[in-house]
DNA sequence: TCAACGATTTTCT
DNA sequence: GAAAATCGTTGAG
């Protein structure tokens, strides 16, 4: 597919592909899909409409023996996505209202997943604000905070689980992620997880550092 | 059947 | 910084 100019980054002549990432590239350790999924593009067509953004905060979880993980509890009706096949969505409904969106990692069988919690916006962002908007009665979002966390990238993206559980990030027609441009190590920063009551210390989250106008850290 | 809680976000004090 | 909004999942009774 033919690369794009980043919009994000105005001064930045980066490119990025519009490629899918093959199901390989899930298929991995899943620490190591989640540092390298930063950069990447998630990409959410619906209605005829196509919104896209960097992803810029992702979340490991291990599985069974990952006391934060939903899998931890074993195999339920709930978790059984999470033991699906690398490379599709698992997404859980959290306190009542939100959405939040994993990539499944790892051989069929293995309970792992990526959360991502932040996108940095690059196209439709006109739907985004409309979709954002309709849930808050305050002031406007602003554009860096459209879709900075997993409850409300997903608003913005317009993904739930009814239509997005289970769905192929690979082969699938509406939610997918493409390669767009791996971050670099020195823009990648680890911390702990957020909001999780166990395995609090576990350096299991990868953040994109801000971007400033030279591109810098 | 029931009560507690959660991989969150927003608003109010 | 605290609390509300709001409901599916889980585990105990």
């Amino acid at each position: 597919m033919v690369p794009i100019e980043n919009a994000a980054s105005p001064s930045g002549a980066r490119r990025l592909s519009l490629r899918v990432l093959p199901r390989t590239f899930y298929d991995r350790d899943t620490e190591v899909v989640a540092r390298d999924l930063l950069g990447r593009i998630l990409e959410c067509t619906r209605g005829g409409v196509t919104v896209r953004g960097i992803i810029s905060e992702t979340e490991a979880y291990l599985g069974e023996h990952d006391p934060a993980c939903h899998a931890a509890v074993g195999r339920t009706r709930r978790t059984a996505g999470l033991y699906g096949p690398p490379g599709t969505a698992y997404v859980y409904f959290i306190y009542g209202m939100y959405w939040c969106v994993n990539a499944v990692t790892r051989a069929e069988g293995l309970p792992s997943a990526v959360l991502i919690r932040g996108v940095r916006p690059l196209d439709g962002l006109e739907d985004m604000r409309k979709r954002r908007h309709g849930r808050r009665r305050g002031a406007e979002v602003a554009d860096h905070a459209l879709a900075d966390g997993p409850g409300k990238l997903c608003v913005a993206f317009g993904i739930d689980g009814p239509t997005h559980h289970g769905a192929d990030l690979v082969r699938g027609a509406t939610l997918r992620i493409l390669r767009g441009a791996p971050a670099a190590d020195a823009d990648v920063r680890v911390t702990a997880r957020i909001g999780i009551s166990k395995a609090k210390e576990w350096p299991l989250r990868w953040v994109l550092k801000r971007q400033t106008a030279d591109g810098g850290r």
